[in-house]
RNA sequence: AGCGGGGUAGGGUAGCCUGGCAGCCCGCGGGGCUCAUAACCCCGAGGUCGGUGGUUCAAAUCCACCCCCCGCUACCA
């Protein structure tokens, strides 16, 4: 047994996430996690809101408010979100809770204490109307390479070069049109360049991280790195804690990175009324830590952030897997919350069930390459995977009992050869799933979980044992053993996934408490218990109508209009 | 422009590290079964493995160059 952090990515509450967020980081974060406790291991599961940082100070002012009144509606809505999705957190808190706030503060006066940190002035485009300094890409112009109008200050997107906001022909805020002016400001920064050496090695020496990760990352270190500005000229977010450097505040990155420390702090006040618990995870090397993020996330986590815990001197674990994913498409085109494009979390349920949707993005999760969500695979994952495969398979088995055999588990003295065959086959495919997901290949898995329903399709096929029963009633009472047995190891299998749909399924086995508390190691190879009765037996999973494609811009607009009327006001459309 | 990832039947993917008849799912055509959610099972058709060149007895796999998609490039998060 050991002990497991698993963390998420932070989302960035200026709005409700979409699908591509919930796949990226935290669906699979608690895929993970629910597997690692099912493994019988000690898991503490953390992500929150972020809610610092320049758009989310300029959506609130958009709209009139304090930035603070805005992403208090939305960490609240999210927090109701995660919990229909039944996402398993042990802590989910944002960076506006005073221990976060606090713990930033004291890292990062460690850091400076350290050395990691020195100052210098820098010439930044400020715009007089908003009395805000803009980051690059707030500044727009026409580029001086192409003439496209809309460049922004970092990049055009017309021609792709990269720019300064100094380029720009003229140059205008993005928010309110006129023309910026360029200030001088101090801006503190972490000295990367002091860490390399031994983040280099780390990461070299690192055996866990994948190709992609790894490859990237060394790349990017070895290239030499650069100091990085960890404070900005506005009120919103982390006080900067540096001499001379009041007022400013730190960089929403830096403070979101240790929120992963900082909920876990969180967690074992809140639980367990410990303020110091907290380090014997994080600084602990037995303990292993999980990072669930999309990839352009990849640099945060598998440099900067290992970069920082080095540099605090502190006994730091560092990471231990990154797993990160590409990302998911809608229909062909990349999520966008400006120009309406995909469907966020809140409206999907109303759509399908949050059961659906964890198995079909767990399916369509974007391990190798940008995937494309389409209703179209969205339907067929639900009805032909889960209801027809899956779903079909285990009512066939619980009814032949439920009608043949009176409902009870039958007591059989030892399983025919054929139906010892297939026990063993859908064990061994267990195994398999267990064996990919020890390497989060979560999509892979549920290969193996679909291979078990299948299986066991084609065995009763080839078995019938409903005509077993009445030529050779102990050979049919072998092959119903058998195929349930194969039902239960769906109700492991599935826990992870669908948690909802698997808890049903281990009542209407007739199994006692809960199938998230079934340890596999333990549970997996126990065969049904015989002389048990047979719950309710009623469809798993419900399918989609047939008309479900052909009327799916009306059933996404009632989706929208119900969804909203749920969200808080601030984000209402 | 540089760096990382990717390009495999109509769609979705495995295989690539370590070369050996290109595997699986959906869809499509045909058949079977009747326990079950109009399900399930079997058989079949469908591929210049992004392109070109090279190494090799043998290349999806190794090498070189090129094309296309995505991300990052240090002030979006």
């Amino acid at each position: 047994m050991g002990r497991y952090l698993v963390t998420a990515a932070w989302p960035y509450v200026n709005h409700v996430p979409h699908l591509g967020t919930l796949i990226g980081s935290i669906l699979s974060a608690d895929i993970y996690a629910r597997y690692l406790r099912l493994r019988g291991h000690e898991v503490v599961f953390v992500s929150g809101s972020d809610e610092h940082g320049t758009p989310i100070e300029l959506e609130a002012r958009k709209k009139g408010v304090h930035p603070k009144d805005l992403t208090d509606q939305v960490h609240e809505y999210n927090l109701k979100l995660w919990r229909a999705y039944r996402i398993s957190f042990s802590n989910y808190t944002r960076t506006e809770s005073k221990v976060h706030k606090e713990f930033v503060i004291e890292f990062m006066k460690k850091l400076e204490e350290n050395g990691y940190i020195f100052s210098q002035e820098e010439v930044l485009p400020y715009c007089e109307r908003d009395k805000t300094f803009l980051p690059d890409r707030f500044v727009e112009g026409t580029c001086p390479y192409c003439g496209f109008e809309r460049a922004r200050g970092d990049q055009c997107d017309n021609c792709g070069r990269l720019l300064h906001p100094t380029e720009l022909k003229n140059p205008r805020c993005a928010l309110c049109g006129s023309k910026p002016v360029y200030k001088t400001t101090r801006h503190w920064f972490i000295d990367l360049r002091r860490i390399q050496d031994r983040l280099l090695k780390w990461l070299r020496d690192h055996r866990e991280l994948p190709e992609n990760v790894k490859k990237f990352s060394l790349n990017w270190v070895s290239q030499g790195l650069r100091p990085r500005s960890i404070t900005r000229d506005t009120s919103w977010g982390v006080p900067a804690p540096f001499k001379g450097a009041e007022g400013k505040t730190i960089y929403v990155w830096f403070d979101a990175l240790l929120g992963y420390i900082s909920a876990t702090k969180e967690y074992f006040m809140k639980s367990e009324g410990d303020s110091e618990k907290w380090r014997e995870w994080w600084w602990n090397r037995e303990v292993k830590t999980l990072y669930f993020i999309g990839k352009d996330n990849i640099p945060f986590h598998a440099i900067i952030f290992p970069a920082m815990l080095m540099a605090s001197g502190d006994p730091y674990v560092l990471p231990w897997r990154i797993s990160a994913t590409e990302y998911l498409m809608y229909e062909g085109q990349q999520f966008s919350k400006s120009r309406r494009i995909g469907v966020w979390i809140d409206e999907a349920l109303e759509i399908a069930p949050a059961d659906y949707w964890r198995w079909a993005l767990a399916r369509m999760r974007p391990e190798a390459r940008d995937t494309n969500f389409t209703w179209k695979e969205f339907y067929r994952i639900v009805n032909s995977e889960l209801n027809d495969d899956i779903g079909n398979f285990v009512h066939r088995v619980l009814t032949l009992i439920k009608n043949r055999l009176d409902g009870e588990v039958p007591e059989v003295r030892s399983l025919a050869d054929e139906d010892k065959k297939f026990v063993e086959m859908v064990l061994s495919e267990a195994r398999k799933a267990m064996e990919e997901l020890d390497v989060i290949k979560i999509k892979a898995a549920t290969d193996h979980i679909l291979e078990v329903a299948r299986a066991g399709n084609r065995f009763l096929n080839e078995r019938q044992p409903w005509k077993l029963l009445a030529e050779d009633e102990e050979a049919g009472r072998s092959a119903l053993y058998a195929a349930l047995w194969a039902v239960k190891t769906l109700a492991h299998l599935l826990a992870p996934f669908t948690p909802d749909a698997a808890e049903r399924l281990w009542s209407m086995l007739g199994m006692e408490g809960s199938v998230h508390e079934a340890i596999w190691d333990e549970w997996l190879d126990k065969p049904p218990k015989p002389g048990s009765k047979i719950g309710r037996v009623e469809p798993l999973f419900t399918k989609l109508p047939a008309n479900f494609l052909e009327r799916i811009d009306a059933v996404i607009d009632e989706a929208r209009v119900k969804a909203a009327t749920k969200r808080p006001p601030l984000i209402r459309e």
